[in-house]
DNA sequence: CGAGAGGTTGACTTGCGTCAATGAACGTGG
DNA sequence: CCACGTTCATTGACGCAAGTCAACCTCTCG
């Protein structure tokens, strides 16, 4: 793999893309928009009459309790809608607040010494973005939006609060951190799982599932992503696709969704 | 506390090791969880002077709030000794209790749908075992020691009473979670970076660390495990192995570990 | 002693990465 | 409006890293 010394200016300027030279994949992050595009600010987030309500960190409260706890707390919660591409926050830095998503779809990348990106964790409608702030530390990755994103950004000041107050309020914290680790075990058992062909098409079926989508329906990414994630090169990423869609197991929508057949693509899979 | 490697009964039956043929333990799943592999009871824990105390979920507690604890509990909690290869429990099950590592190494394994072995994470010394028994779910991995291990066996009782007790407690669970989460985060890059060569030497420089050994000391996993962490097959990791032992990079010791050149070891890797 | 596990090594094969050329989709500016 | 640049997807040709298959060795253990 690439095994050219390759050391790319991490950060900042350079704007340049270098069309061309391999090391352009590796460039990849400055593509997307840089912490000074500003998200939108779509207001002071409404939590009690939140859609997702049932699902997020609150979900314990009472209505009463959490306009208690809204009502004395000195930082809002702020909701932000951000374009595919934006970059939520990055690795390293310290800001004092978490990510709730309330639509939308965020990839959790690293670099690699020699700056290729790496996707970490999807992250979709519900989950909840830097949790490790809460402890303390930096935020653990770069958060780019893959789809459009609607956030509520939550002060850590409020979950300190809410634990105080609500011990029991931890156990869903626990609960988080629990579901991020089972969903890296599976990343991990689905990274380490046979050809590249069987792979991309776990993938396939785990985007649905990431997506809840209806049955036979999933978001796909584009190549580039799925290489990401994947460990293999958008060129295999095309040329899979593209025969999954010969075969006709893979039908694009209009809509940016794909249609697949469930049975075909394992029988392909495990064919390969 | 003692922790001499007692060895007892073990494998007596036609059960192998759990290191046999995968596609026999696929089909029967059921087989190799029997627990033929018996544990040493090396009796109940003396958790006031354990020798790593101050590493462990306890230490946060003051002597007499840990003596407090231990006395007011139902269950004891006890302390095992497990031989190379024994299973400490299997993925699926719903035993009370979770496990803190005092010394030796454990891996964390998941089967494929075609019972190939996986490891998902490697336990060391003052690492906890099954957490996810505190959250109702049942274990998420196989437990298998690596090494001669002693292990204290610790009902989650014990810890539900504490954290009803000193919410504080919860801190440290969350830093567990948070702990197991980022080596993941990391196992994950290491997996997806580069050539077989490349993933082996890390691999190697990883297990210097999980070892927190002297510089320049390995403790050495066999080839199989190897192979079975970075998905690759035991000839590559054999290859490679005998590789950096012809060029001195790597150096059995009589002790069973490995010295090794860290700086020839990167020019390697990079080489590669 | 023989059986079984694991490690080592060689010869052969192949999946997939690399390199390169082309086309489609999109936005931007003249 | 079209021309141009950019990005991404697609496809082909080629070569190599690493998997497969197989033989043989060493150790341990019953």
């Amino acid at each position: 793999m690439s095994s050219k010394p390759v050391t790319v200016s991490t950060r900042e300027s350079g704007s340049k893309a270098v069309t061309g030279e391999p090391e352009k994949r590796a460039m990849n992050h400055k593509n997307h928009k840089s912490c000074r595009d500003r998200p939108t600010w779509v207001g002071r987030s409404d939590c009690l009459n939140c859609n997702i309500l049932h699902e997020v960190l609150f979900s314990d409260l009472s209505k009463k309790e959490l306009e208690a706890i809204i009502q004395g707390i000195y930082e809002p919660i702020d909701g932000f809608n951000y374009e595919a591409g934006a970059v939520i926050y990055e690795e390293g830095y310290e800001d004092n607040a978490i990510y709730t998503i309330r639509d939308g779809l965020v990839k959790l990348v690293r670099h690699e010494p020699d700056g290729k990106e790496r996707i970490i964790r999807l992250m979709k409608t519900a989950d909840t973005l830097g949790l490790e702030r809460l402890l303390g530390r930096p935020y653990g990755h770069t958060a780019i939006a893959l789809k459009p994103v609607t956030a509520c950004r939550i002060p850590i000041g409020v979950l300190r609060q809410l634990g105080k107050e609500k011990p029991r309020f931890y156990r869903k914290l626990m609960e988080r951190w629990a579901n991020a680790l089972f969903q890296a075990d599976d990343y991990i058992m689905m990274l380490l799982s046979g050809t590249v062909k069987q792979r991309v098409v776990q993938l396939i079926g785990w985007l649905a599932d990431v997506d809840h989508a209806r049955k036979s329906r999933v978001m796909m990414l584009n190549g580039r992503d799925i290489a990401a994630m994947l460990d293999i090169t958008p060129e295999s990423v095309s040329r899979i696709l593209a025969e999954l869609k010969r075969q006709n197991i893979l039908r694009p929508r209009t809509d940016g969704y794909y249609e697949y057949d469930a049975k075909a693509l394992k029988e392909y899979a495990n064919a390969a």
